[in-house]
DNA sequence: AAGTGGTCTAGACCACTCC
DNA sequence: GAGTGGTCTAGACCACTTA
């Protein structure tokens, strides 16, 4: 028919922001339900549905069926952090990458790795170590601990041409998991591998994957210094 | 009719991501149209897109008008930070949120500063710097530029009784910015604010936000010993 | 019990891009 | 030009939650 130009769900998400910024909506307040808003706007409830729900997403409003929509009382700010393989990452900056693998056994897990995987004191698992470098320096050092009941083929895999990090991602799919961020003052190990001073401040992740309730695998990387994690809000 | 129990968009995704992970799509392949795969899965299109599109945003498909569809060829792993007030962070634990302003002055922007905001080296910013703390706890040291023009509301505003942080959070909405985390070592003042050793390894944030083009705020946060940032995969 | 958000449908048109 | 994803509609039913 004539009834062109439809409204279009980000122009009504862009109104929304701007009356919970503007304070014509305040936090805690409800906001009016879906139908109402899709008479104001002139569209459809699904269009107003769809606006909402991206809003939402993005933490400044929460939704409950029958309780209705308010204005988050604490906007909490999220962010969308990217975490490519080491590989990708460096390459992606123009340079080399390598990887050394270190070591390479089936130990008993100290209680950190225990703790944070709820593994069996008793039960070895695979601990590997390997440097990633980028051209040819020190990039991070890995220490993993894999899982190997979870995970048989980590016992044969090839680490020395593929590292434990990219294989991983490659091979072994898993539904979530945890993610740190720290720093850390260089230990004398990570200082001779890192090629840097014993007692620097270096920046650390640390991840622990699991899949089906049972833990895979558990990483610490130290990244040389001056490592930064950038990401945009 | 008789025609009860619709396929739901999360099974399509999670048929989707079992594809991808089973190597029945591998990276950079074309998977079936839209169409298509509301043709075998026997629903609408729309569910289909609404899957899909949630694949996407995780990173593991990439989708193009006309080209179609891709598995991702480096399957980014995304994860979401959230990014509350100090204040609400430190009483979410439970503690007692508390604030210092220790400076607050008009100056001319080091170089850096001028560098991440885009700002002219001969226009003084507000520049302020303070310290929040948790049950009476150094917890971070804020170091804070104010692009006064941009926000004039800023140059009246009472830091003493509302920090910085949550003051920005409350009346200045902003359209994006870029967030880094890094790892520092403390510096003289800086192990004197905080109550640790210099030369400690400490965690670093730092903030930028802008709106319409103009820079607005910048924001370097420096964390007591043994701060870590968390996060769901 | 009833109100609100969550989702699905079938169809349509549009926007973008590759050929 | 044509094919693919992006979005909107109008209507329907369902799921969840609170009064």
């Amino acid at each position: 028919m004539t009834e062109s130009s439809a409204i279009s769900w980000q122009s009504i998400r862009d109104e929304v922001l701007r009356r919970i910024r503007a304070r014509e909506w305040r936090p805690g307040q409800l906001i009016p339900h879906e139908a109402d808003l899709a008479t104001e706007f002139g569209c459809a409830r699904t269009t107003v549905n769809r606006a909402l729900r991206e809003v939402a997403d993005s933490g400044m409003i929460e939704r409950r069926r029958r309780a209705g929509t308010r204005v988050a009382l604490h906007p909490v700010r999220r962010a969308t952090l990217e975490i490519p393989v080491l590989r990708v990452e460096i390459e992606r900056r123009g340079q080399a990458y390598g990887f050394t693998l270190l070591s390479r056994a089936a130990e008993l897990p100290p209680p950190g790795i225990c703790a944070r995987m709820g593994s069996a004191p008793d039960r070895p698992l695979l601990h590997l170590t390997g440097l990633h470098t980028a051209d040819g320096q020190p990039h991070a050092l890995e220490d993993r601990w894999i899982a190997t009941d979870a995970i048989p083929a980590a016992a044969q895999a090839d680490f020395t041409t593929i590292s434990p990090n990219e294989w991983l991602v490659l091979n072994v799919p898993f539904e979530g998991g945890d993610l740190t961020f720290s720093a850390h003052a260089a230990s004398e190990g990570e200082a001779r591998a890192l090629r840097c001073a014993p007692g620097e401040a270096l920046f650390v992740t640390e991840r622990s994957t699991f899949q089906a309730g049972r833990s895979l695998t558990s990483v610490r990387l130290v990244f040389a210094p001056g490592h930064r994690v950038h990401t945009r809000l």
